[in-house]
DNA sequence: TATTGTTATACTCTATAACTATA
DNA sequence: TATAGTTATAGAGTATAACAATA
């Protein structure tokens, strides 16, 4: 797949925009992969009621440790702004508690329902198989090669 | 930077966000490459007073043959509503001009203007320095290797 | 003074529907 | 009737600044 031609110049292009100029771009890779992505999860969750977002947040609640509020934030990788309209969301649904962290009353400690383990558990493995489905093309080896590399350019580009 | 205690908790697991269970999630890693990339390109294109969806529009406007709104939109992935802000803000900026196609008056023919061209070309060499920077930390092997699994992984999910 | 949660604002992007002019 | 461009609207995400309670 993806032949020789990785940037194209004057004559033949493609008949669909994929093979275009910008679609081989790491932008437009990027953002229609993302996107992409996003639309299956979002369809996958529907009938548990939840988005991703809310889904990552469910499955962050560590049940060893306990997370306020920006821990949490940070771990999703979110402002601590989003994650207030995010909890009241996920407490709205049943999901999640807050409660004042006794020693630090700043703090909000964020704990799980029944409902929401519950929901947290069937969400995991509806994007597990997002991600096997999604990555299907792929064999196991560049899978796993794919996220390798996604990671590193994460990590050394802050 | 970033030292070992990023989270205050308790034991040992991991001392960065990036590094807990939601950073090796698929949509977790492809969201934040592309949030990350996304800042990296308008920083550098910022000089050049356009963003980098502009810049892509630009890019995509082939001067041998003529596109109108609705190509041009497809070539970039995006709604032919978004097009239309797309193209008043590059043509306020004297990127762009658009002119009815005689053939079909529904359509409207884009085309550069001299600026345009040259923004497009400095857009350009500074894009390809963005995407060689932000994925120095692969080799030539498996920078080619993450285009092409990107690739067949958008275009085997529409 | 600094931090946590909160609220409010502005800006962007996405999705949708509807209108007009043309075909 | 179908299509291209346009406008308007609502919803979600992002980025900021500011405030109250607490440390």
């Amino acid at each position: 797949m993806i032949s020789a031609v990785d940037r194209n110049d004057q004559p033949p292009v493609s008949a669909r925009p994929d093979e275009d100029v910008q679609s081989l771009r790491l932008g437009y890779l990027l953002k229609h992969v993302y996107l992409r992505f996003g639309r299956l999860t979002s369809a996958e969750l529907e009938p548990l009621g939840i988005s991703p977002l809310e889904w990552a947040a469910l499955s962050c609640v560590d049940e060893q440790r306990e997370h306020s509020q920006r821990e949490m934030a940070e771990l999703l990788g979110i402002d601590r702004t989003k994650m207030v309209a995010l909890i009241d969301e996920l407490e709205r649904k049943g999901c999640v508690e807050r409660r004042v962290q006794p020693v630090d009353r700043r703090k909000n400690i964020v704990t799980l329902t029944d409902t929401g383990r519950q929901i947290s558990q069937r969400g995991g493995r509806l994007i597990d198989d997002c991600e096997r489905r999604f990555l299907a093309v792929l064999n196991d080896s560049d899978a796993r090669q794919l996220r390798r590399a996604l990671y590193a350019v994460m990590a050394t580009n802050r």
